[in-house]
RNA sequence: GCCCGGAUGGCGGAACUGGCAGACGCGGUGGACUCAAAAUCCAUUGCCCGCAAGGGCAUGCGGGUUCGAUUCCCGCUCCGGGCACCA
């Protein structure tokens, strides 16, 4: 310490509030508050019940935040702003008399922890217990109120236990059209034993099937069923991707590597089955309406119609989905996805008469079948990239077959082009070029016929028409569409086609079945063995099946596309061929080595919070009910009643949560139809970031601003505006903030910056608003100098009174609403206005600072546990009633209303607050300035709202 | 291309159901205290004209509805996000 700081330190009070002060006070109240157990929620019974557990019999309340993986780079700025949320608005309902369930666990597997164990070579148990370590000391260094009994690993044995039995349950379902849910699987085969349902896939009679017919008709019905179809193959990762997980640009979410469509056995989920109950739910669902939008969208439910066309000179014919069956009487050709399996079986050995630009370049020089081949070749060939950079120029061939319009009866040829996808509807399309755009382009690539079916405007500038009009060319010897709008046209044409069995009404998705295994070592072992027919399940008293201990577990990555997958479980080969007795003697089997994919965990681990240690049930069902809300009356939707987190999983990780939650639920295992009834999304905070002359970043800590410009040193640098992060060099840790002024700082001004679910700047400069608050606070309450409180019992002015209890209407409203940069400014102003009191009279009263503190305490839990403390109470203030506001003291007795002119304020009058719009016109006329402006002119119009204003218009 | 969301002082932001735009904080300016500085306290601070009284202009841009629009409607611009040949 240099002598001018010595004597600077003897000048400041020796009981400020400084970051000194503020981390010493912060560490014993985090001390204190687990030592006392102050924050363990109780459930009503079983393990955690122990403790607190009068509490058990209020009302719950579940708090739940995304939870994080523990990387190895910790912690910065940007990651707690939600958790901070969460913890303010759980500790003011705590205040509010409810038991609040909030708690914080890690999600260990997955491939960040794998390839950050990768890169430091350790084995990934090693590194993620590490991790968490360390996420778990910034965050309780930051005052979270979580119980720490509920903070589960999902890597921990112990939890992924029961990720495993989930599995289970899902593989041993099955979903029953008719009745809309999952029902176990034993109940199928009772059924098809018993006769009562028939086997629904055109094969032979139940009682004709052996054994292993049975059994593979039971495995192609479960939920979880193992299906050869074409996947996203990422060589790079050495991993099969879900689509959710592949890009645009057909490359990795996960490092950008290319991703290739292949064939290969894996595991699916039958997620489609609850497409429909996926969208209609939503609507029950306090959610941000943009969200369900993209969840809508990433299901796609689209209704129309299929339609089958047939082929010439064959019995086969293709079957279309269209959305726009009204059209059908212009469908001048077809289209079949390259990789349709009719293409082989229609394209003809020579070329029928059909012009020469029908054959394109493919099929100029070559047969039907050669051109076939060659466009397959090229369409495979092209990465997504290729074809988004090609700007869409519409390519394809005709395969030499014709079918027939079922409506016009017309002779229409038979396309392949790679505009139409096989993933999606039947793979094939009928080609109305004048009513929509992708037919339109390709028509007049291969100058292919066009019929109008819908009257375009006059104005129609001459391409295809997708709006709405009366049909046109749109009648045969049975049904006319001609004059009908397009929604009475689709309704008129679907029955035609059903009536004449040309055709069927029906609804198609967007959405795939989920892909859930994964080449990986670090997530879940599936609970799976195979003998020579099949995969069987592990019963669960073998559970869980731990993770073999495995040496080298990185992935087997290559360039080369065809490289196969290579998981490396199968190195461990000792742990793969086992000897089980699954109930029908000792046999050997093979374990499945692919491993869950990193959602698994994070699908039910807010269900595990609720009775983490159980280790005889995922959830007890009387804990599940309790925290369900299910035993308070009422039909609860959604399990978590507050759930916070970034927007990113929009549709992924909350769309494979509900699926999960509404297996269970159809099987009995959880009462409400949905995991999180109100959700939000927190915004990001963002910093500013600087580069040098050379374009390189610069450390954004050295920079500072001068003149209008910012500069390192004496150069003069460029600002920019992005992600927090090490490589643009402006990361900002919790751990300097809480050094430099403390935990309730840092909190408040996070929570300052803005409303919870906007992004927002980081500005370091920013932080010292709130630090003063804090430290004007600790001047309210206590002597600087001899570090004694001066709150004494005075009794609080008419004004005083007024302010503060306005003051508490206003925070509880605003907490409700998560409003919290809002409650923050109105304590600032109380604060203020006590401050004014200590100033004058030397000492505050006691009846603002503690409704003050209480108020603050979600916010600021430190140092309002510690002034409450030393204005003399003992115990925390966790549970101190809320305050409450006096309506009475709302009421204003008078009102300052403006007084405009033609819409402009000229002046303001104090009325009573009573005053009826009479009394409002002529004491706004009595004015002097008014009067003033009125003389000598003609009113027209007099607008005057009792206690809001007084306009005049002249 | 389609679908969402956003734009308010030098900066972060506030404004209930159409009714005083700019709460609160940062920064700036002036002052008190101090040998001085820091800290603290007080005052002031949207922009323009004016000594002042006062006036004018202002919520991305252009229109509209209304006595009155940050708020509602129409048409744009820019920024952020999602989807992307989905028949």
């Amino acid at each position: 310490m240099t002598p001018a700081d010595t004597g600077a330190a003897n000048d400041i009070p020796k009981h400020r509030y400084d970051a000194r002060l503020a981390n010493a006070i912060e560490q014993h109240w985090q001390d204190r508050w687990e030592t006392e157990r102050t924050f363990w929620a109780p459930n009503p019974h079983g393990l955690l019940a122990d403790v607190n557990a009068e509490r058990a019999a209020l009302s719950k309340l579940y708090v739940l935040d995304m939870f994080p993986y523990p990387s190895g780079a910790g912690l910065h700025v940007g990651h707690p702003l939600g958790f901070i949320g969460t913890d303010v608005f759980a500790r003011y309902q705590r205040m509010l008399g409810r038991n609040v369930l909030h708690a914080m666990g890690m999600d260990a597997f997955g491939l960040p922890a794998e390839q950050y164990a990768v890169q430091t070579g350790q084995h990934p148990r090693v590194t993620t217990a590490e991790n968490i370590a360390t996420y778990r000391d910034q965050l309780r260094s930051l005052g979270l109120a979580h119980d720490p009994r509920r903070g589960v690993s999902t890597a921990d044995p112990s939890y992924y236990h029961w990720t495993q039995w989930i599995f289970l349950q899902i593989f041993e379902s099955w979903y029953d059209a008719d009745a809309d849910r999952a029902r176990p699987i034993t109940e199928l085969t009772a059924e098809l034993d018993a006769g009562t349902r028939q086997p629904d896939d055109d094969g032979a009679a139940w009682s004709a099937r052996d054994a292993a017919a049975r059994r593979d008709y039971v495995d192609r019905h479960r939920l979880a069923y193992i299906d050869e179809a074409p996947v996203n193959w990422c060589p790079g990762l050495g991993t099969v991707l879900a689509n959710e997980e592949v890009n645009a640009e057909g490359r990795s979410e996960r490092g950008n590597f290319p991703v290739f469509k292949r064939p290969l056995k894996q595991w699916m989920l039958r997620i489609t089955s609850y497409a429909d109950r996926l969208i209609a739910d939503l609507d029950r669902l306090d959610w941000p309406e943009p969200i369900k939008l993209m969840q809508r969208n990433w299901i796609g439910r689209s209704v129309g119609a299929l339609v089958d066309f047939d082929v010439d000179g064959t019995d086969l014919s293709i079957r279309v989905f269209t959305t726009r069956p009204d059209t059908l009487f212009g469908a001048t050709y077809m289209v079949l996805a390259p990789e349709h399996e009719l293409v082989d079986k229609i394209t003809p050995n020579e070329w029928p008469r059909c012009p020469q630009e029908w054959r394109g370049l493919f099929g100029a020089e070559r047969s039907p079948r050669q051109a076939v081949a060659a466009y397959r070749e090229f369409a495979a060939a092209k990465s997504e990239l290729e074809r988004t950079a090609e700007g869409r120029v519409k390519t394809g061939v005709f395969t030499g077959a014709y079918a027939v319009n079922p409506a016009t009866g017309e002779y229409i040829p038979v396309f392949i082009a790679d505009y139409v996808l096989m993933g999606y509807g039947t793979g094939a399309i009928m080609a109305v070029p004048a009513e929509d755009e992708r037919d339109w382009e390709f028509a007049e690539e291969f100058s292919l016929p066009i019929v109008r079916t819908k009257q375009p405007p006059a104005d129609f500038d001459g391409k295809a028409f997708t709006g709405d009009g009366p049909s046109i060319n749109s009648a045969n010897d049975e049904v006319s569409l001609d004059g009908l709008d397009v929604a009475a046209s689709k309704r008129k044409m679907t029955d035609w086609l059903e009536s004449s069995e040309r055709g069927e009404p029906t609804v198609t998705y967007k959405l795939r079945d989920w892909l859930f295994s994964r080449q990986r070592y670090w997530g879940e072992p599936f609970p799976i063995v195979y003998d020579a027919y099949g995969p069987r399940a592990v019963p669960e008293s073998m559970l869980p099946i731990e993770l073999p201990d495995l040496f080298d577990f990185a992935p087997t990555v290559s360039d080369d596309p065809d490289a196969l997958p290579a998981p490396p479980l199968a190195r461990a080969e000792n742990w793969v061929r086992v000897t089980l007795d699954l109930g029908d003697g000792p046999k050997e089997y093979t374990r499945e080595v692919n491993t869950m994919p990193q959602w698994a965990g994070s699908c039910w681990y807010y269900l595990r919070y609720l009775d983490p240690t159980n280790e005889d049930a995922f959830v007890d069902p009387a804990v599940e009910r309790y925290w369900a809300g299910a035993t308070h009356g009422g039909a609860p939707t959604g399990m978590v009643d507050l759930y916070v987190g970034g927007v990113e999983h929009a549709v992924l990780h909350l769309l494979y949560a509900r699926f999960w939650h509404k297996v269970l639920f159809d099987l009995g295992h959880v009462s409400t139809a949905e995991p999180f009834g109100r959700l939000f999304n927190q915004g990001y905070i963002q910093a500013y970031a600087y580069t040098d002359d050379r374009g390189f970043y610069v450390e954004a800590k050295d920079v500072v601003e001068r003149d209008g410009g910012y500069f390192l040193d004496d150069a003069p640098v460029a600002r920019e505006y992005g992600k927090i992060g090490k490589s643009l060099k402006n990361v900002v840790t919790p751990d300097e903030m809480i050094d430099n002024y403390g935990a309730d700082t840092f909190r408040m001004y996070e929570m300052f910056m803005g409303p919870l679910d906007a992004s927002r700047p980081w500005q370091t400069r920013d932080v010292v608003g709130v630090y003063r608050f804090l430290q004007r606070l600790w001047r309210v309450c206590i002597d600087e100098d001899t570090g004694e409180p001066h709150v004494d019992d005075q009794a609080l002015d008419v004004d005083t009174a007024r302010v503060l209890h306005r003051t508490i209407a206003a925070v509880r409203g605003d907490v409700d609403a998560l409003g919290f940069n809002t409650v923050i400014a109105r304590l600032f102003e109380l604060n203020n206005h006590v401050w004014g009191i200590v100033e004058s009279r030397g000492r505050a009263p006691r009846a603002a600072v503690e409704p003050l503190l209480l108020m603050l305490a979600p916010l600021a839990p430190h140092i309002s546990e510690e002034l409450w403390s030393r204005i003399g109470h003992s115990g925390s203030l966790a549970y101190e009633p809320f305050p409450v506001h006096d309506p009475a003291l709302l009421v204003e007795t008078t009102a300052e209303i403006p007084v405009q002119v033609n819409g402009k304020v000229r002046a303001r009058i104090t009325v009573a607050a009573d005053a009826d719009a009479a009394a409002c016109e002529a004491a706004a006329r009595a004015d002097e300035r008014i009067a003033e402006l009125l003389a000598g002119k003609a009113v027209r119009k007099v607008v005057a709202i009792p206690g809001r204003l007084v306009n005049f218009v002249v």
